[in-house]
Order: C-alpha cells, then structure tokens, then sequence
DNA sequence: GCAATGAGGAACGAAACGTTCCTGATCGGT
DNA sequence: ACCGATCAGGAACGTTTCGTTCCTCATTGC
C-alpha cells in the first residue's frame, strides 16, 4: 500500500484541488501527479463522485477530467491570491458596498479567517487597507472589517469583549459584555449582547464603539432574546434618522436622469413632465448633500420643495459665483 | 467496517464540514453526528492534522475541537448563503470596486462558478441585477461579470468565442477568436485572444465586446505571443486616455479636504497654503466633472488652473445662479 | 472531589486498498 | 479506415488500513 497512513484520504484532497484548477486533467497526468497507477486514479474518480463531487470526463486524445457544478457546493480550494481576493471583497462587502448581504458576506469572512494563514492575513490587511472605499456620502457609517471579524470571532470563541461605547446623547461609558449576534438592519450594523453587570440583554451601535477588544475571558451560552433576533433589533430602534428630502424640476428627460442618478435615486422618484424635463424627488442626509448631488445631471433644475433646499442651492450657487469671478 | 465504500474519507470531508463551522465541537457530539464512536472520532482528527489541518482541542466540561489557521489554506466548506455572498462580493470585485487585484478576484470567482450548483448561481444572478453599483463617476468603465466569467470560462474549457467588436475609430465587426487571457490593465480589461481568419494574436478591450458567445467549438492551445502577458498588453496600449486637470485654492484645511476627498485624489495632491487654505491638484475625465466634484468639499474656491476649469466653474455657477432665483 | 472533556496504546476481525492485467468504447488526426 | 490518444471497468491478489472495544491517564470547570 502507499507510505503513509491517510494515503487515500490525502490523496482526494489533491485530487479535489487539481481538478478545481481551470484546466481539463488527462488521467495519465494525475496518476504521475499523484505517484499512483491510471487505475487508482480512475477508482478516486469514482470515489469523488460517490462523495458528490460531479466529475466530468472527455475521451479521446485530448480528453482528460475536470470538476463540474453539482448539487452541493463541495470544498473550495484556493490559491493563496484568491483565498486574499476572497477574503478582501468580502470585508468590502460586509461594510456595506454591497447591500443587502452583508451578514452573509460577514459569516463567510468569519470562516475564511478562521483558516487563513497569518501570512495571508497580513495581506489582506495591507490590501484593505488601499482599497478604494465607496464614495463618502455612502448611505450608513462605514464599519471597519476588522471590526466586525474581531466580534464575530469572539462570539465564536464565546469570549467576553470590552468597548467604550457613546450612545445617543453622547455619554460614554466602558462596557464589558458576552457578544452572541451581528445584525445588519437598517444598513447599520448592530450587536446583540449580554451585559452581565446590567444582567440584561443590550443592543449596541457597532459604528458607536471604540477600542473595542477581546478579553480572554470565556462565558456559558445563555438562550437568546427572541427567536427571531433581527426582528427584535428592529423592535428596539425607534426613530430612523431624520432626513432631508426635496423635489426639483430637471430640464432632462426621465430617463437621462435615471441613467445618470442610478443608485442614489432609491427612496426616490422620477416623474416626467412632457418629453424634455421632470419633477426629480430625493432624499439626503442634509439639504447641502441634495444641493450638491443635483450637480452631478448637469441640467438646468429649479426647486420645487422646500425652502431649505433652495436655501442650500443658493449657498452653493454663490460659492460658485465667488469662484468664477 | 462501516457500511459504505470511501466512508473514512467521506467521514473525513464531513468532520471538516463541521468544524468550519464558527463554534467548537465535543469529540461525543461529532461522534453522534458521524456515527461513529469517539474513538474514531480522535483517529479523525489525528488524519486531519496530518493532512495539514490544524484542529485545536480544549479539555475539560466545556472542551471540544475547533480548526485553526494553518500554514495551509484547508478545502473551504461554504454554505450556500455564504457562497452566494462570495461569488458576489467577487463579482463586485473583479468589477473594479475593489483596485489592484480584479484579476486573482476573477480567478477565484471563476473557480466558484465552476462548482456552483446552479440553484445558487440563479441566486447571485438575481443578486447581482439589485446590487448598488459604484457612482457613475468611478475609474474605468464597469464591465460586467457575467461577461468576464463568460470569457474566462471559454478559456479554460477552450472553446472559441464569438462577439461584436467596436474599435476606437467606431468600425464594428464580428470576430471568431481564440480566448486564453484577461488582464487588467490601467482599470480597463483587455482579452487576450488569436484569431485564426487573421492568423494573429489580438488585444481587445472588454467594454467593446457586444453579442458575446461561446460557440462551443474547441480548439488546440497555442504558446502566447510572451511570457508576460500583462506586459504584452501593456506594450500594445498606446496613448492613454486624455484627462482633464486643474488645481484651485480651497479655504479648507488640508487634513479636511483629505479626509473628504479620499480615494478621489488618486493623481492628485493637495498642499497647505497656511492652517486654512490648501492648493488642490486634481484630474477627471473632463472639467465638468472636475467642476463637480469641487462642490463635495462644500468650501470657498479659487480657480488656479486651467482657463477650461474655470469656464466649467462658471457654467455650473451659472446654472445654479438659475436654480436659486 | 466529581464529572465533563481530550489523549492515546493494544488487540481483534473485517474490509478496503493499489496494483497488475485485461477487454471494450470514444474520439481526433492523418 | 486506421492509429494512438483518452476513459470505463471487471477480476484477482497480497497487503494494509480500518472501526471498535477496552483501558489508563491528563486536564479543567463547578
């Protein structure tokens, strides 16, 4: 038999990551790869599949075997670059430039780091920390990934985490709490913790804390809140932060104006108004951001709704004025 | 023995299923769940470990095992949500979004997709078509990933393609090529293709391809036309697209035009002029966009350079002059 | 101190293993 | 049509590995 124990096993694993690589596998070449006879290749071939993992093969002189889509998602493996590829775009994901699944994105990030070799780490962060964010006026505060990984991950190890944490009215205070669940809602991220001086259940702003660091401590699971704990983050925030909003005629087609509004038009509407112009409504953070975004339709506009925002035009219209002097 | 064939090594890709999972697991719950005794269990985690996979115990009545990193990146076990994260979040990546490593993204998403059970490849599709884009002003024009995971999996399974080309002087015309490598290059990405009815090798922008279909045909690979293909394309690049530039005195401190401006000074520079002023160098595509996205430091301004910029200044003066009447 | 966890050796009967040898089918190139 | 490349898969063989049972020992939290 083969040299070592686990040969067959072991022996799978490398078949698994060749036949993922993007390339056709003559059999020949993996039993010379694999230091074993055309047979035995042909006898791990039908053991992969046995195990789910649907292998293709092609005859003739330049057929060979490659690893197709099947039913389950089989283990992925990962060239060094791809597994930091992977693990970068979903720290980016995770922070919200892709919305919508950022708690996906985030426990898959968990389980990548889980695994991920600290030489792969370090690039990771060093590319993170070049990566290109998305434009500043991003809807929800930008959370640092390395954030999120460190409390995922203290939830996993089941470790007491200690942060100062400022909430609405500004207060601060030092909290020392068992985390147990991320939750992104609302395009922020929160966490659900237990604080065992208050010996109840807290929510957390994740944006709102600061030094934020794992104690070493471990603690006894305790039964969550609720069943559902996103339903239950929801029931906690009360107010949505107040926005501006605002209407104003475009002298541009519908269409143009979504085409070049895109994105930023959600929670918005675009209604024509005869073939060359329309009434464009849409929401901001602050009347200077509506101001400064109907800019980017380089189309004559008048304001419709409300007072502020004409104010705010007016401001911007005068900076403009003073600089073109 | 146990009563299926490969089940040593099917037990093994289970307990490795298992313990990807972010939380830690006693050898008598593994042993439940695999169905075997915990003895069993211990060999399991000893062939593991041999195979390069570090599994980390605890003793004790809260005791279990968990995997580690390594030195090696283990077969990455996803569930499905967290596979559909990835592929989008690589999807975004490869993109652009994320500068500096679209082509490892586009490597690791193709290998992704390649195992990708296809009820989750509907998933990411429909994803995908609802996933917030970056504003319309980034750095090179979108490609879309469906078209790169298109041509990079032509390319493996070396299959000619067939597509719509348009070249820089407008002319259009159908091309039968040869696909074998996509690179990105000054945020644009290029096809590296031979087309046999010219008998030569060609670089085309992949913004340009229309129609763009696998013909299922195969072909025999040829060398490339060099070692470094990015190189090479980097050679057939020739003048770079023209851009607007201009450089305006900002009464703003240079820390906060910094930290407003982020990744958009790439190419760019600011210099202090005093604790409330800075000198702002900056480039766009054209000065109205330059003109524009002066506006997001909502700060007073002088137009230093050029006479272009000042015009586009004095036009979007103009224009919101209008809007505040 | 107790009861939970992991560590690991020895022995056993049973099953799986890789290899060798072989026949048959498919497929591209000449 | 032929040749030489590929995959498919059965049979037989000697060898190795396997899971289980049983046991002792160590660690750790309550």
């Amino acid at each position: 038999m083969s040299e070592t124990p686990t040969a067959t096993s072991g022996r799978l694993f490398s078949l698994l990551s060749l036949l993922q690589t993007p390339r056709e596998w003559p059999g020949p070449e993996l039993a010379s790869r694999l230091h074993v006879t055309t047979r035995t290749v042909r006898n791990d071939v039908e053991r992969l599949r046995a195990l789910g993992y649907p292998v293709e093969a092609t005859r003739g002189p330049i057929g060979g075997y490659r690893l197709v889509a099947g039913t389950a998602m089989p283990p992925l493996l990962l060239e060094d670059e791809e597994a930091v590829a992977v693990a970068v775009s979903l720290r980016t994901a995770s922070g919200g430039a892709v919305s919508g699944m950022e708690e996906s994105a985030l426990r898959a990030l968990t389980k990548l780091q889980q695994v991920l070799p600290k030489r792969l780490g370090h690039r990771v962060d060093a590319l993170q920390s070049h990566t290109a964010r998305v434009a500043p006026y991003s809807r929800g505060p930008a959370v640092d990934g390395d954030l999120l990984t460190l409390i995922a991950n203290a939830a996993r190890d089941r470790e007491l985490i200690r942060f100062d944490y400022s909430d609405r009215s500004g207060a601060g205070s030092e909290r020392k709490v068992e985390p147990y669940r991320l939750v992104n809602w609302g395009r922020r991220w929160y966490l659900v913790a237990f604080d065992p001086q208050r010996d109840d259940w807290r929510t957390f702003r994740v944006d709102r804390l600061k030094e934020t660091r794992s104690t070493g401590h471990r603690f006894r699971l305790r039964d969550l809140p609720a069943e559902d704990v996103a339903q239950w983050v929801a029931s906690k925030i009360r107010a949505v932060q107040q926005q501006a909003y605002g209407k104003v005629l475009v002298r541009l087609p519908a269409q143009d104006v979504v085409a070049r509004m895109g994105p930023w038009l959600e929670g918005g509407g675009v209604e024509p108004r005869g073939d060359a112009a329309c009434l464009l409504t849409m929401g901001a953070r602050t009347h200077a951001d509506l101001a400064f975004w109907i800019g980017v339709l380089d189309a004559d506009f008048e304001v419709v709704e409300s007072p502020e925002l004409a104010e705010a035009v007016a401001r911007l219209a005068g900076r403009y004025a003073r600089a073109s002097r």
